[in-house]
RNA sequence: GGGCGUGUAGCUCAGUUGGUUAGAGCGCGUCGCUGAUAACGACGAGGUCCCAGAUUCGACUUCUGGCACGCCCA
């Protein structure tokens, strides 16, 4: 016996339950056991950071990771999970600092270094237990017990070593990075602090005549006008750019007779602006300007750098400053359309400089000037205004200008500015910082022809977001002046300023005169419970100082950084295991991955640092550790890049606008299943979409119900019939503590199973249907197309419960519960219930253990324990009939057209009809459908299906091209062949194809020809007829009733309405009944005593008698518009 | 301002290499079924496929240019 299903599933309870069952016996780690040894499939986890709540977005991330895991365990792979957790970086310095209520570096260091990364590290598990139960609840079968973490000496070592390598290999160096800087606060702030900052202010908008200078270094007379906003960047002026393609205009400024070149377009602007008439003297290219001099309208660096010449790389020399330079990235939007360059204090500043000092040979070129310190206030190098805080300043540069009569035009300038998100009157100012970088432009072409090696979803990733951004790389600037990081290894010597990288703890206790590192034990000594990993992180590891090896009595000391956390986590495919110091093996055997996924937002971030991070340390045939060249694509071969989750009105997820629901509230309502299947069915993974409840509990009656349905339609008959699939189950021959996963082939010598091919058409049909649906799935699957799968299986669900259940029911409840169409029907629905539940397992993976544990319960030990344990279905291709397919898709589609003839009509099917005849356009199939019409006159209820040969009685032909293979034969003729097509008699036309096999046509002043497949055949049903017409078939009532008829349909009134009263009384299926009716029709009567045989089997009443039933409640009802009595009596 | 993506029914979304009746679910309407039953099914209404051009015999589909929205970056 199969345990009885509950009829209202309680999905949410469920999962609870088998939650447990997997907890107890240990389901995820057997189903690995039971792979090991198979071929791989590789899965990296994209670590999350724990210290923020996870949202439903993130069960998204989390269900397309499980899903393609669970796949491939099923179809035989073996796929380690190791779980990993991002744990470094400002947001978690943030947090902390929002705990403490305090913001600036200089507070942070007032607290106290120490005490802050402590809890830091502390804060990172802050929503760890959140996080557990999310991916718990979700069905996210993943060691969490075993996960890396970022932090953990061992990773941070592997870092290490890999920076080392990149150190080594000259890879790594300081330059400058131009950063959004907090001067108050002495600090820089990310992007997305940044962003937070802009509002509009009116900044000053100044025009500067830059004289030029001719070959011998003489004034010209001419002088460029250069705009800024930023006046107190002057001083620091370095170049001048203009846009090589614009065209530039030499005016003269008719009242002081000044020449100016600017922008063609701009004069007139400029012109209005400054109130000066300006007229054009010449034209030329920007590029014709190039190289040009001038003089900067601050001599602090001019005077002693103005005549400096430096070697350029390819022979010869050049001016290394205060010239004019080309930029794309010069408009005519605003201003004169020359930019002012001072490097120091724009980032395409900054890259015009590297631009420039590229050209030259080493240390010939342009040094970065700045006038500015780090607390926003002029240095001694520009003596005038030092001590003064810059945008203060900006008035008296400008006055300044003035007096010497090189500035043109002042006025306001509205624009977005940022501020400080913290110090609300603080405006931020771009500034240049020391920074390390690893050279990541070096390996462009690389890291490209990696990237054209990965298998993207959605493909447009791969040439278009992910490898724009490639085209568009620049170095990594991979330091952070903060606190909680991976230190950046790196040692300097205070004699030399050598230095040199350290890739492991040991190895830098090891070093000769090594002191500090009492600072670690006096922590422990005071705090026992510190975990041992924080002794690689700051301040610890910065107290840590050796003997200088490039010069005696020199110390070596680290540099300050901390490095960026997407390194971390680009680190991971070797840093998870500690890799190379230890877990070589591991490594070595999961690398690269089979299979990522995260989200669109992760193109910059984890998915870029882990292929460039890859690149530099694998993909160069460098002299390094055995094999370190491999085969792209790595550390990824095949990566789906999810859409973004919205909230419910399409913004995006925000805590504060309540936009969306907590996961476990999801859970709670409607199930995991629920929330999974939503997402694997509804849309392609790389769409984003919108959060939406209802939808995820559309769901339910969308596919889990149904196919619970289904599941408690069978255990309900196969209880009542005693169905037993045990028997001799299992074939001889097999040992008995073999546990099966239930293939066909384990019922082949059960009692009453018959091969397929000996069953009934239905039956071959579902089956076929079946073995179609089961290669679909993993073909599409293995293409990582889980949307495609879905629609798939839910084809195959619906086939099987609005067909193949509904059409099959009249054997379930057949009385002979040996007869071989009974067991047939059993066997099929029991092998596709079976089969279904392996197909979904990783889709809905507790639906279908639900499913399993019962239908493969019967079989004890000799069936695995768990779906998840079973190999994925196999698809049977000798069982796939596709004309079969096709016909029964004709047989659905005649009898939909039936019923919308009846509904026309306004005739219920509960009426029987005489008949109803049927006209194919293509008869290829009618012999079929005429042998197998008792399923048609069941489902349409007529006593008579015929297939007309003399259509033309009830319809029309309409002839129409077959577009695909006509239009390239006839071209522009088309629409005339349409015209001539379906304006004919499609009756004779067809005459004519029948006879002749062709159809010759004069259109346009040329003989066609048509044959049997340039046609296509429409029918039309004629006018006055009860009928309903598709493409190809059209299906005719015959709406005359006899009395006959009617009476029978009375009879099928009355059945109704007994049944009704069953279930108001509670009946069980199988209690039988006695039923009285009293009427005043006596054509009722007659109805119902010329049916009475019929309404007994189909009520399980033993009699009918036309009186009341003494102490019995009538049913009052009306049928066929006279009242009735129905009494009923359930005999136990 | 740049890159990428999206725009299809009231809502949420599909739409395979261009082929002439553009689909699903929900919602709505009408009806049916009643031994899966607090389920289920059928049928129907509902569309300027964002707009404008171009290519083509033919464009939701390709191209160009707009518009709107989203993401990433300036």
């Amino acid at each position: 016996m199969f345990r009885s299903v509950p009829a209202n599933a309680n999905f949410p309870q469920l999962e609870l339950e088998i939650l447990e069952f997997w907890k107890e016996h240990k389901i995820y780690e057997q189903s690995l056991e039971r792979r090991a040894g198979r071929d791989k499939f590789v899965f990296y986890e994209g670590p999350p950071t724990a210290n923020g709540m996870p949202h439903p977005g993130h069960c998204l991330t989390r269900a397309i990771k499980d899903l393609f895991p669970r796949y491939r365990t099923m179809r035989g792979y073996y796929c380690e999970r190791k779980g990993g957790w991002d744990t470094h970086g400002l947001p978690v310095e943030v947090e902390v600092c929002k705990e403490l209520g305090i913001h600036s570096k200089e507070e942070i260091e007032q607290y106290g270094v120490e005490p802050f990364i402590q809890k830091c590290q502390q804060s990172v598990w802050r929503y760890m237990q959140e996080w557990e139960r999310l991916t718990e609840r979700l069905g996210f079968w993943i060691h969490l017990d075993e996960a890396y973490v970022t932090y953990h000496q061992s990773y941070v070592e592997s870092v290490w070593w890999s920076l080392k390598n990149l150190f080594d290999r000259d890879l790594l160096y300081q330059g400058h990075k131009i950063v959004w800087w907090w001067a108050q606060g002495g600090t820089a702030l990310s992007a997305g602090e940044v962003g937070q900052g802009y509002r509009e202010v009116a900044d000053p908008s100044v025009y500067v005549k830059f004289p030029l200078l001719d070959e011998a270094g003489e004034k010209t007379g001419t002088s460029l006008l250069v705009w800024t906003t930023t006046p107190w960047t002057l001083p620091s002026n370095q170049f001048a750019a203009v846009h090589p393609e614009l065209t530039y205009a030499t005016v003269v400024d008719v009242e002081s007779g000044e020449k100016l070149i600017l922008a063609e377009d701009l004069v007139e602007t400029v012109g209005q602006k400054a109130k000066r008439e300006l007229t054009i003297e010449s034209t030329c290219k920007g590029s014709a300007l190039l190289g040009k001099r001038y003089v900067p309208p601050f001599d602090y660096y001019y005077k002693a750098e103005g005549d400096r010449r430096g070697k350029l790389n390819g022979g010869g020399e050049q001016h290394v400053a205060w010239r004019i330079v080309a930029a794309d990235f010069v408009t005519i939007d605003s201003g004169s359309g020359v930019v002012h360059q001072a490097p120091a204090f724009g980032e395409v500043d900054y890259d015009v400089l590297v631009a420039e000092q590229s050209r030259f040979s080493d240390g010939e070129g342009p040094e970065l000037i700045n006038a500015v310190g780090p607390d926003g206030k002029f240095t001694s190098e520009a003596p005038d205004y030092e001590g003064r805080w810059v945008k203060e300043a900006d008035k008296d540069i400008t006055r300044e200008l003035r007096e010497r009569g090189i500035l043109f035009h002042l006025d306001q300038y509205l624009h977005e500015y940022p501020f400080c998100w913290r110090a609300e009157e603080d405006p931020l100012i771009q500034y240049p910082r020391r920074s390390w970088f690893i050279r990541t432009t070096l390996f462009k072409d690389r890291m490209l022809e990696n990237n054209s090696k990965i298998n993207w979803l959605p493909e447009h990733i791969k040439d278009g977001r992910f490898g724009n951004f490639l085209e568009a790389n620049v170095d990594w600037a991979l330091s952070r002046e903060r606190y909680w990081g991976t230190p950046l290894p790196i040692w300097v010597c205070d004699k030399t300023g050598k230095m040199e990288a350290i890739d492991q703890y040991d190895e830098l206790l090891a070093k000769p005169g090594v002191t500090g590192t009492e600072v670690w034990a006096e922590a422990k000594k005071q705090r026992p419970d510190l975990p041992d990993d924080l002794r690689v992180h700051k301040p610890y590891i910065d107290a840590i100082t050796y003997n200088s090896p490039f010069e005696s009595g020199g110390r070596m000391t680290r540099v300050p950084e901390v490095i960026d956390c997407w390194y971390d986590s680009g680190a991971m495919p070797f840093a998870q295991w500690g890799y190379p110091h230890q877990g070589r093996k591991e490594f070595e055997s999961q690398f690269p991955a089979d299979f990522i996924s995260e989200a669109i937002d992760q193109t910059r971030g984890w998915f870029y640092s882990q292929l460039a991070i890859s690149t530099l340390l694998f993909g160069d045939e460098v002299e390094a550790e055995e094999g370190a060249y491999r085969e792209f694509p790595h550390p990824f071969r095949n990566c789906i890049v999810l859409g973004l989750m919205l909230g419910e009105d399409g913004q995006k997820m925000s805590k504060s606008k309540r936009n969306y629901r907590e996961p476990n509230e999801i859970f709670d309502k409607f199930g995991a299943d629920a929330l999974r299947w939503y997402f694997f069915a509804n849309q392609p993974p790389w769409t984003s979409i919108r959060y939406s409840e209802p939808a995820i509990k559309d769901s339910i009656p969308e596919f889990l119900l149904r196919l619970w349905n289904v599941y408690s339609f069978f255990v309900i008959y196969a209880n009542i019939d005693g169905f037993d699939p045990v028997g001799q189950a299992v074939p001889d021959g097999k040992s008995a503590d073999v546990r099966h996963s239930l293939t066909y082939d384990d019922f082949a010598n059960s009692k009453g199973h018959r091969p397929a091919a000996q069953r009934g058409e239905l039956d071959r049909w579902v089956l076929s249907e079946l073995n179609r649906t089961i290669a679909a799935v993993v073909e599409r699957m293995d293409a990582y197309d889980n949307y495609g799968a879905c629609q798939k299986i839910n084809d195959f669900v619906d086939g099987l419960s609005n067909w193949y259940v509904r059409r099959s029911r009249d054997r379930f409840w057949a009385s002979d519960k040996t007869s071989p169409e009974k067991l047939d029907a059993y066997w099929t629905l029991y092998e596709c219930l079976l089969s279904t539940s392996k197909l979904v397992a990783p889709f809905v993976p507790f639906l279908s253990e639900t499913l399993w544990q019962n239908l493969a319960g019967v079989f004890g030990d000799s069936a695995l324990q768990s779906v998840h344990l079973c190999d994925y279905p196999a698809s049977d291709t000798s069982a796939i009939d596709a004309t079969l397919s096709e016909r029964m898709r004709l047989l659905r589609e005649i009898a939909s057209l039936g019923r919308s003839a009846r509904m026309n009509a306004k005739l219920k099917v509960r009426q029987p009809l005489a008949k109803v005849e049927v006209i194919l356009a293509d008869s290829a199939h009618q012999a079929w459908l005429e042998e197998h019409d008792d399923l048609l006159r069941d489902e349409l209820n007529v006593k008579k299906i015929e297939y007309t040969k003399d259509a033309e009685t009830y319809i029309e032909y309409q002839v129409q091209p077959n577009f695909k293979r006509v239009g390239p034969r006839v071209g522009k003729l088309m629409p005339a062949v349409k015209k001539a097509l379906t304006s004919a008699d499609g009756g004779e036309l067809l005459k004519q194809l029948t006879a002749n096999g062709k159809v010759v046509l004069q259109i346009g002043g040329e003989t066609i020809e048509f044959d049997d497949e340039d046609l296509q055949v429409r029918l039309q049903a004629k006018a006055g007829w009860a009928a309903a017409q598709g493409p190809t078939t059209v299906v005719v009532l015959s709406i005359e009733l006899t009395d006959e008829l009617l009476r029978e349909g009375h009879a099928r009134d009355i059945n109704r309405q007994i049944q009704d009263r069953r279930k108001q009384l509670d009946c069980a299926f199988t209690d039988r009944i006695e039923v009285g009716i009293v009427t005043d029709s006596e054509e009722l009567r007659r109805a119902i005593e010329e049916n009475a045989e019929y309404i007994k089997g189909e009520t399980l009443a033993d009699s009918i008698v036309f009186e009341a039933l003494a102490g019995v409640e009538p049913l009052e009802c009306e049928v066929a518009g006279h009242k009735v009595l129905i009494y009923i009596r359930v005999i136990r």
